[in-house]
DNA sequence: ATATCATTTGGAGTCAACTCCAAGTCAATA
DNA sequence: TATTGACTTGGAGTTGACTCCAAATGATAT
């Protein structure tokens, strides 16, 4: 796969993609004899599960030890589950706020309508 | 109350609150006659709200739109309401990348522990 | 009276995570 | 054969959201 059709598939700009590689998140990505990148199905993966963490906030920091020691192999399972186990807890707490502002915004959005449907006359919001 | 009691009941620097005011976030924090802030009932309750909300990832910008538009009153309520709406399908988006991400984390922990513990003997993790 | 302290300001600096740019290579098409 | 178009690189620029700094002010403690 071409980065343009990756870049497509899981919705990340060429850019990101090289930016990432740069960095070293993702080592071993397949080249064909221009220099042009061939991912493979197991580039393919990572790019994959990095995209998924990343949407829900992991920092790329964490996601770098990851995927370094994952590249090291067996040796390093143990410190690379206490990284997921951080960064679960981590998306535990963003949970928690999120729902916390939900419920502030399902409430303020339900005293608007109140307000525009007629069924409450007196507009006392207070932020 | 003066900023330093504010930054600790809401858990943002002193330099935060500043630069809220600064861009616009909050008009009318009361002074002193030394021009020193001395925060009322009214201001930490947008303090807090901005906060809450910043806790969940609102964009300032939004926050800002928002409360610029609450200090010129009833007439921006349908906007208001607007970008509320708007908010809480952008934190809806965010809850269901965390979901995701939250059930690949614990499968992989589980993963992890069922070898650390002898359930499972060939590691066979693929990202 | 001097020092300490919390505050003030405008503006500069930082950080994460991209995003863009310019100059170059190569394969395919007009 | 000339050009188009997708790709490459190193490195610079951008964005959002703070965070820090230096100089000044006034109240309080020694």
């Amino acid at each position: 796969m071409t980065i343009s059709e990756v870049s497509k598939k899981y919705n990340l700009t060429q850019d990101t993609l090289r930016y990432y590689e740069k960095i070293g998140m993702f080592s071993n990505v397949p080249r064909n004899k221009n220099g042009i990148r061939n991912y493979d199905e197991n580039s393919c993966r990572r790019i994959e599960f990095v995209k998924c963490m990343r949407d829900a906030g992991v920092e790329i920091e964490a996601l770098l030890e990851y995927m370094k020691l994952f590249e090291k192999g067996k040796s390093t399972a143990k410190r690379r589950k206490e990284i997921l186990e951080e960064q679960r807890e981590k998306l535990l707490e963003k949970q928690k706020s999120i729902n916390a502002s939900l419920e502030r915004l399902d409430y303020k959005i339900k005293l608007y309508n109140d307000i525009v449907s007629g069924k409450k006359k007196d507009f006392t919001e207070t932020i």
